[in-house]
DNA sequence: ATTTAGCACTCGAGAATGAAGAGTGCTAAC
DNA sequence: GTTAGCACTCTTCATTCTCGAGTGCTAAAT
């Protein structure tokens, strides 16, 4: 069944009431609020019939309406009006983009930081889909006669290092060995076929060479393991506590700690192939967020990569605004990190 | 003046009644805590002798008593016992120790979370002291004709890579100069050194070489800056929540904002040369901890460094406790990446 | 000179009460 | 279909009251 037109705007005005002041929202507020030309009375009749649809509630009688999750999600999916960004918030994703970046990874955490500072709700960011990262390239530097760096790239040019020590000795001349080795042997290799692969060459390796290789190769699981594993950021969690709705402790902890441990993407109901997706109340599956909304955007980096990034808030949460934001965000990520030519050139400025 | 023993006794015993319940301690509860042959009058007229010296409070008239700043003081000084580490606890703390290092910096991050966990209080752990790191190599690896990493690694072995793209393409033999060039220029130099010598090496270089020096020198910069800014870790700032004394959002809020914007050791009172220091209350400088009390723990990393770990938490915390497990760990620390032959030896166990 | 029992007193926490006000639902008239 | 009017409901806030814990003081006991 389709609602009249004037549901509609009554139905917007409650949520885009509720979404400022927190408060239910009365009959007489709405008259004043849209502009319809219209008595209290007939709001309250109309409010009545949204109220039996499942679209408004009423914490207790003589109280006014609060919008249910199916209003909010009617408005999400029909009434809400794009929101545009100040210049302002424009430049300050803008600035999140640039700044600081040497890794994909620090954009993202900068991203939440940012992102969570304008809209005063924690951000959450993670990668996914990686499932096909590989590693590039291999270098070993020797250290001293005891002790040498590995670094490992992989082909979305993500670098780590790990400094390993040994109880032999070791001659640079050894290492080039072993850093041909590596780099013929284990470069190209997915998550899945590195082990596989380590053990076919271990079978044929020397003694010494072959505790070398255990190390490094440990090294390059952990950190592929690591990269896959969706690691996720978080940031702002405190704003939580600025909200009305969690000024009541009991209520902001069991979130704020649910969201302090989050660390796997498993946790979260991370979207695949959607670019925008926005879970109300308990369209969550998560127990924590039931009573939240979830609001995040999707984008590519690469090939065979995404970015998610996403805010966590109250139900009434000013959807369209930050969806926008999000989304402005998650384009300039696409922009710059997105399918085609991998990696990026994140221009190596100075700071 | 010094105390009677009795009234010690009865100081320690309101001490650690209030530390356990969070609630004013009463002459009759102490009659049955501590074992002295007294009636609840004498206690009283202890009591009252204790206030007027101004080691108890009184929240109204016709509550129990409350420590009071000096009184805590007094006991942390004087009446505090030992505690001992459970053998759990030790476990812990020795597990953070010896898990995942792969650098000094995660040792302490990883450490932040375990004691946050085990005491239920936010933790930040940080490094000072260390003006005089300076880089000890560099390495340049060519990934693209247009692309390389630089590798760099400090005297305490810390390694920060970049990668850095190029508009001009680059050929194996310059990378080469350039790395010798940065290796006998540049290693061994402090922050301060770095820029005048950068500055006397660049009138000297050809045109193009300037521009990849100055990449490279100017990521450097940032590496030591990054690194002397004594970068503050905080872990478990939500467990506050579960204090009774931050169950009101409003005395929460200020603190748990105030810990997660920090980032610089500036805004925290960090000891020099002391091993374990206590703030209590108002001696703190700092306008949002003056209602709480933290304590840390410093300890030796190598000849010039020094590490800082501590808790934050309401007056009435567990100082034994407390003091007993981060001395505990530091000592481990001192003990792993003391004075004398530096860096340690983190041996590179495969995770 | 200390210690103790006894008792009146103080003060906060929590329950009970009541008035004010916001907002509703219903009815009857427009 | 819309509106004015009004009784009704329910929360909020302030006030009051009671209860009990814990004190401080005094006078007696050691």
């Amino acid at each position: 069944m389709e609602l009249s037109e004037r549901k509609k705007k009554i139905l917007r005005a409650v949520i885009e009431n509720y979404i400022q002041s927190a408060e239910p929202v009365g009959s007489k507020t709405i008259v004043e609020h849209a502009n319809l030309d219209v008595s209290s009375a007939t709001i309250r009749n109309e409010m009545v019939e949204l109220e039996t649809l499942g679209l408004l509630e009423q914490p207790h009688t003589s109280a006014g309406r609060v919008p249910s999750a199916s209003g909010y999600r009617l408005y999400v999916n029909e009434l809400m009006q794009e929101h545009r960004l100040s210049v302002q918030e424009a430049q300050s994703i803008n600035e999140a983009l640039r700044l600081k970046i040497r890794e994909m990874d620090q954009v993202m955490t900068e991203a939440g930081r940012v992102i969570s500072q304008m809209t005063k709700y924690p951000t959450f960011s993670l990668t996914t889909g990686n499932a096909r990262m590989s590693i590039a390239r291999f270098d070993l530097l020797l250290v001293e006669e005891n002790a040498f760096i590995v670094v490992v790239m992989t082909n979305t040019q993500i670098v780590r290092t790990k400094l390993i020590r040994l109880s032999a000795t070791l001659s640079e001349t050894q290492l080039q060995i072993l850093n041909t080795l590596l780099n013929t042997s284990f470069t190209g290799l997915t998550l899945d076929a590195l082990i596989p692969e380590y053990r076919r060459i271990a079978a044929h390796a020397a003694g010494e060479a072959h505790e070398l290789i255990q190390l490094v190769v440990s090294f390059t699981e952990e950190v592929l393991r690591e990269l896959e594993n969706h690691v996720v950021h978080t940031a702002g969690i405190t704003n939580l506590l600025s909200q009305p709705e969690f000024q009541n402790v009991d209520q902001a902890e069991p979130l704020m700690n649910f969201l302090s441990d989050l660390w796997d993407s498993d946790q979260l109901p991370v979207s695949q192939g959607e670019q925008m997706k926005i879970l109300i109340g308990p369209e969550n599956v998560i127990e924590e967020l039931k009573n939240t909304s979830v609001i995040m955007a999707t984008y590519d980096i690469g090939d065979h990569m995404q970015g998610v990034i996403g805010v966590v808030g109250p139900t009434r949460m000013d959807y369209a605004k930050l969806a926008a934001r999000l989304s402005y965000f998650a384009e300039g990520m696409s922009r710059m990190f997105g399918k085609g030519e991998l990696p990026p050139a994140p221009k190596s400025d100075q700071s």
